[in-house]
DNA sequence: AATGAATGAGCTTTCATTCAT
DNA sequence: AATGAATGAAAGCTCATTCAT
């Protein structure tokens, strides 16, 4: 966590520090980003980043941890509350905020990408474990309400099912920006609908399975 | 690709190289990998490392192909022709076989693992986007055929859902080994018993889904 | 000098800073102290440090030349008054204040400890050569007064037998602590026959030498 | 130890090295020593320095450990074979030679000094704790030696002899600089008489001790 | 009197790569 | 083909002290 002179700072001058980490932790991966960029940027003394964070990995956690929060946020004003919807329909808007929260900020995005595929792996531990465990245990909530609601197959694994569309749930979104936007696409028109014709394959899939139905 | 040079070595110290090579990519994330240290564990010169191979990338290129095609050739050893099998059955071997493979070869799975969850991006484009379609194309491949013989769901995507199994197969061999695995594991008898049922599992919400069926 | 502001303290302040910076000096090498931790353990500001103190040497040095007070008024308490013993019995008492001093102040004893086998030679020579001649000049004195008593043999010169004297007396407390005290030493009981036997020696050999007497 | 690069170095280059480093660690107590300015005045790269020695410690280690092998080089062309003479004669020479040493090679004495008052501990304890046993081994055997041949007052403890002479040995030498060479002093003539005069006065002292005789 | 943010030169060490031999 | 010394930019981080408030 930053030092208490971080907080203690004019809120443009901290804006101005997270941004400069921001985009430093965004354009490279964070055994090659660099405390003296970030400084440069960010215009302040190597000391002063020094009375603010105990040393780089502290800025890095501490925008993880506002980029996850964020998300959350992002995703809580999307959502319909849960008890109001059937399970799929829930994970079907969980899956068009999760792309268009991508859209909206690509910056925070890329950072969450970056740890989720990290290389680092003791960081990834170190922060990554605090965050896996909650989106796995986020899926692991839904999928016991939708279960004793009777949505689900009782056969299933719902363990295995949590940590899957946990996994799901970030590649899933990957391809959607591979498949449907190689490069910037202007055409806003079609956008949304072509996100609903998506997510509605992937539910699809979720739900039935790929096997042929007799 | 290396050089000529390389392969023009005594296939004893070529061995050498790439197991000091393996050791270290195993060992360290790519951006701390140090050759400095491969070329004192290969017992090499560091001018000799350099008309070896172009630079530390090339090395790591290398290896990462060479793993590549270690674990399809051991695949290959494992699976029963896919013409002779339902296509969920040739799934339930492939996983199978990526669990076995994993036990066998941690040395280089872990490498593996180091570069689909790897923090270097554009080394990771580099290399992984010439093996992520290559398994893109395995899997795609796989379901044309099951769709073909009928065994699919008309209904899905077939390129998303490669793109999802792709995934898959990664992330489910992973949990495996965080559930059943985390620590030692003495108890050879019960294993295989195990990791069939753990493959079952998933081969049934795969081909299911998880929705209740009516 | 410490500035007029520090002595306007209040007291349990002024202790305070004191005592964070004895533990900091005895703990640490002069240049490895650091008047972070200090201000940090006293509780006071940065600004406030440099309001009392010249800079962290003004502090270090009355520190010093606290302990070194300390010292003299223990020693003051412990020893019969010089004109009512033998120079050798006074000595003998001398070097047992020195063992009990060590034993009770061990933080202070630690700081002149690091001072006399310090490393930072120009600010060993100037807070040493303040105290060593103290020390010096003591011992001169005693001497000088046991040779009008005709205690001492008339060949020796005095002056170096002071200087002596002076590195006596801290290597051979040093010496007590390795031979007689490497654990924690619980057998109070014997302590003090112990350390009376120990000076015993080597008041001997300052005595007598360690020729063969004819 | 410094690295085989080290060694395969021009001899000139080595020397020119040694001589920074030596200068360096002459200059300034250890802690403050600088890297930086020991690669400037040998004019070296500062990734040649690290192709030579592990760290900053590795040079300061090897420097010590030349100057005490110097130094006992130094001594043993000087002294008479310890079997040909009385033990007080051969500490005599003992003295003698190390004043001499001091005077003749001021530089490495200067280190083995800060090494011996260093201020910094665990460093000391490394170095000096292989240094110093070396040096209290050495009186050890001498002063047992001639308590065989009789030569000592055998109401002496030869242990704590020992580690008396090892201090004695160090500070008497400083004391003959401080009280006899304050400035540089030109006077050669008077030199060598001066010298044995005060090594005398020194080793009637040990001798005899400071009591009147009776 | 008290504060604490700001400073920036300095530190030691790492590294992949080059190139003369 | 083989060598290994040389490079130097860049890294993360520490620190005593200053000074505006």
């Amino acid at each position: 966590m930053p030092k208490q002179t971080f907080f203690n700072l004019p809120s443009k001058k901290r804006e101005r520090i997270l941004q400069a980490g921001m985009e430093e932790f965004s354009a490279y991966p964070y055994l090659k980003s660099s405390t003296n960029r970030i400084i440069e940027n960010a215009d302040i003394s190597k000391g002063s980043f020094y009375q603010y964070f105990d040393n780089k990995k502290d800025l890095y956690k501490y925008i993880i941890k506002k980029a996850t929060d964020e998300k959350i946020e992002f995703l809580n004003e999307q959502l319909v509350d849960f008890e109001k919807q059937s399970f799929f329909d829930y994970l079907r808007e969980l899956f068009i905020g999760g792309i268009k929260f991508k859209k909206q900020y690509p910056l925070l995005s890329k950072i969450g990408d970056r740890l989720l595929t990290g290389d680092n792996e003791s960081l990834k531990k170190e922060v990554y474990d605090e965050s896996r465990p909650k989106s796995n245990q986020f899926f692991l909530n839904i999928l016991k309400k939708a279960a004793v609601r009777g949505e689900l197959d009782p056969e299933i694994d719902i363990e295995m099912t949590a940590y899957m569309l946990t996994d799901f749930s970030i590649s899933i979104i990957d391809y959607y920006f591979k498949q449907y936007e190689p490069e910037n696409n202007d055409r806003v028109v079609e956008e949304l609908e072509q996100i609903l014709e998506y997510v509605d394959k992937m539910i699809y899939i979720m739900k039935n399975g790929i096997a042929k139905k007799c």
